[in-house]
DNA sequence: TGCAATAGTTTCGACTCGCTACTATCCATC
DNA sequence: GATGGATAGTAGCGAGTCGAAACTATTGCA
């Protein structure tokens, strides 16, 4: 009678999963918003750990971002540094118990256990495919990988990003960045 | 430093996707409750078409789901039947504009748009597979569709159910049902 | 020096959603 | 048949989210 596209189906499907993941927050006393704002805070390097990044990055506004760093840091689970350069800005980064808390299976973990190897990688370039595709249309900014950008140069083990001029740890050219732009 | 693994990054791609959905449904005067509701009333059967049922669907409680149909009653969307056996139930049904909004292209079908054919069926039998273990580690009831019910018995086009000792339309096997068991 | 842009914050209001309590109805059991 | 418990839907409350807009402080450009 009405039959579901296959589109329709991936839609309703993310939406489920992320329905059964977003109730699972609050049982580790963290809402949703609060909880991918940690997750965000993991990934991203030490030029985009700000309100204003994270707003973007998450699609909210930063009165919002605002809001939910403030309540990670009466948790616990976040500190903040204001800028020595720029006296507006302040970065936030995650504290011990932060990242814990964040490192907690879930149960949606706990599922695509039960999925092969395969099938994990081609749900994640797949999913991450479409991701791509829907912030262009969205007109966001990727926020990808600083190893993967146009600014990014190899050093032995670690990098130079030649838009802020600057030496990069071996560990930061995995991170994601707010002014990365592909390749 | 902190390298997130393969389920971390779908966990956090799931999120973000489903925020990207979710934020568009307000464009069309739907919050994505009600969203998902009509999604829901697009596929369930006729026995599956009332507050609890969409409630133990969505994962929500009665009452919630109560709300959201008694809004899109009043917004045109929805239609509300009482049931002539008994006299405590509601049955609820699409309306012809109610078809229309749901019908309309997201944002996230796009970006699904960009993918090959055979990417799209493995996300979809993936994702599915990682619902479904959700499910049981939910507790929740998998609302699987007719047609491969163990209560289902094929007859020509349509079928027959052995719970409920009643023929089936072609259309309606291929629809989900509360009292679905998976055969 | 002044003015616009930017970073963060605050406040307000609309809205969601879960919880609890309540009514009506059904049904199983004595 | 009565009756007690389960079940369907609903109403109202309250905590909390989130976005919009106004506001302050700082920066940087002209």
């Amino acid at each position: 009678m009405f039959p579901m596209t296959q589109k329709e189906s991936i839609r309703g499907l993310i939406a489920r999963l992320a329905r059964i993941d977003a109730s699972e927050s609050w049982s580790v006393d963290l809402n949703p918003a609060q909880r991918s704002a940690l997750g965000y805070l993991r990934q991203a390097n030490r030029f985009s750990r700000s309100p204003s990044h994270a707003a973007a990055y998450m699609g909210t506004t930063r009165g919002t971002a605002t809001q939910t760093f403030k309540a990670l840091i009466r948790k616990g689970y976040v500190s903040e540094e204001r800028s020595l350069t720029d006296k507006r800005s302040i970065s936030y980064d995650l504290t011990a118990t932060g990242r814990e808390v964040i490192a907690e299976q879930s149960v949606l973990e706990l599922s695509l256990d039960r999925l092969s190897a395969t099938q994990l990688g081609q749900i994640e370039t797949g999913l991450r495919g479409a991701l791509s595709h829907a912030i262009i249309l969205n007109d966001q900014k990727p926020f990808g990988i600083c190893r993967s950008c146009r600014h990014f140069e190899g050093r032995g083990a670690g990098g130079y990003c030649q838009l802020l001029s600057l030496a990069l740890e071996p560990f930061e050219i995995s991170q994601i960045c707010h002014e990365q732009e592909p390749a």
